[in-house]
DNA sequence: GCGGCTTGGTGACATTGTCACCGTCGCAGG
DNA sequence: CCTGCGACGGTGACAATGTCACCAAGCCGC
């Protein structure tokens, strides 16, 4: 059987073959900009999308105008959240956004729940992204109410770097990241700086001594 | 057609025939007394349980020795959230404990797989209560973030005396439900006594104006 | 160059969290 | 009855974080 962007799913890998068919007919391949707006308030998604390539950021934004990064959707992974959640709540609260230009396969709503009737495989998978998903919202409740910003900043210094020496963003965005103010990044930072852990740019973090990082990171972690 | 447990369940009225058949017979009516573990760490549920009385406090431990509540399940609710944790991590942070005494009918995991299969229904509900707890994880993550102790203590009290005009708690057991330390919780509760909307007593919270809790609970929620 | 926007820096202050310690109350065991 | 002991709550000092009001420097289109 030829290469589909299925085989890009670990977890659909053992979908029965008719499963696979019915995916790949009534799926279509959609592309969208980096910056676009996926889903958000008053834009439900109608399909479930499957993410092929790039990355897109679901934030929060509250009332008060405060914004906080949820998680983020890789290339690979699946939006079940968000097709679960439109079928209750369009005034759904986040918003996802294309971090990079972004390619995913959309499967309409009554298609997906055929599929989660008919395929134990298909449940499992839905099943399984639900708890990654909710156990990291457990998580992220902990870390939000009880860890320290310096420790929470540096954790994600070294997630956004994704193993580069430099962190394009600026400090508002990495407020956003922690769900805190900018004034707090750009203090912490400075003690990071002075620690010789990093060196700042306009627009820019550039790590140089990443082992300090994790040092930190992991202090509490 | 005889009244049985599933009409307790709003989600469930609609089911099909058979369905409900199957429900019945492969369901084990449990009961677990106050104060004890539903699930927790080290201790996965089996089964998926839909809570016919009592009401189910589910609340996380982290490391730090820090605790929080998450969210309570009450009669007529099901354990969705942990019926799918199960699945994937048993390394499950969060624990469920029984508030009052709690009966509950059991579905083994087996039985709840067929009737996500067998019935649109049974999949609405399932989905529907996922898309409840997940919108709610939403909510509670921007609360911490970004709300107000004072703000986030009167709404909890108004919440917890479910109309009543006492609340029998401690003041600890209210900084677990904020996530926060009992030192501000007792200093939040003096000012709150000051103002003459509560009255203190040991182990427990006498509400004497409704009204001005209520004002500052709905001032930035 | 000019003007406006974005980015980042800073000090003062308010709020919240942490720590160390104390006193009171209720209760079980002697 | 007395005596510990543990749970409950109060308090002050301090640290960490959030908020506000600014300001200065860089960037970019005109």
């Amino acid at each position: 059987m030829a290469e589909t962007w299925l085989d890009r799913f670990a977890g659909l890998a053992r979908l029965e073959q008719p499963v696979r068919d019915l995916l790949l007919a009534r799926s279509a391949i959609i592309a969208a900009p980096e910056g676009s707006v996926i889903f958000g308030p008053g834009k439900s998604p109608e399909n479930m999308l499957f993410l092929l390539d790039g990355v897109v950021r679901v934030q929060q934004v509250s009332e008060s105008g405060h914004d906080i990064v949820l998680y983020r959707i890789t290339a690979g992974e699946s939006c079940v959240l968000t097709t679960a959640c439109l079928l209750a709540y369009d005034d759904y609260a986040a918003e996802g956004i294309a971090e990079t230009d972004v390619q995913a396969a959309a499967i309409p709503r009554d298609v997906f729940d055929d599929l989660v009737a008919q395929s134990k495989s298909f449940r499992s998978f839905v099943f399984a992204a639900f708890s990654k998903r909710i156990t990291d919202l457990f998580l992220m409740i902990d870390t939000v109410a009880f860890q320290r910003i310096d420790v929470r900043l540096a954790d994600t210094l070294l997630k956004l770097s994704h193993g580069e020496d430099t962190v394009a963003t600026t400090h508002q965005k990495l407020a956003v990241e922690l769900g805190t103010a900018r004034e707090v990044v750009s203090r912490q930072l400075q003690e990071f700086q002075r620690r010789g852990w990093i060196a700042q740019a306009r627009g820019s973090v550039a790590i140089s001594d990443r082992a300090g990082l994790e040092q930190l990171a992991r202090h509490h972690s």
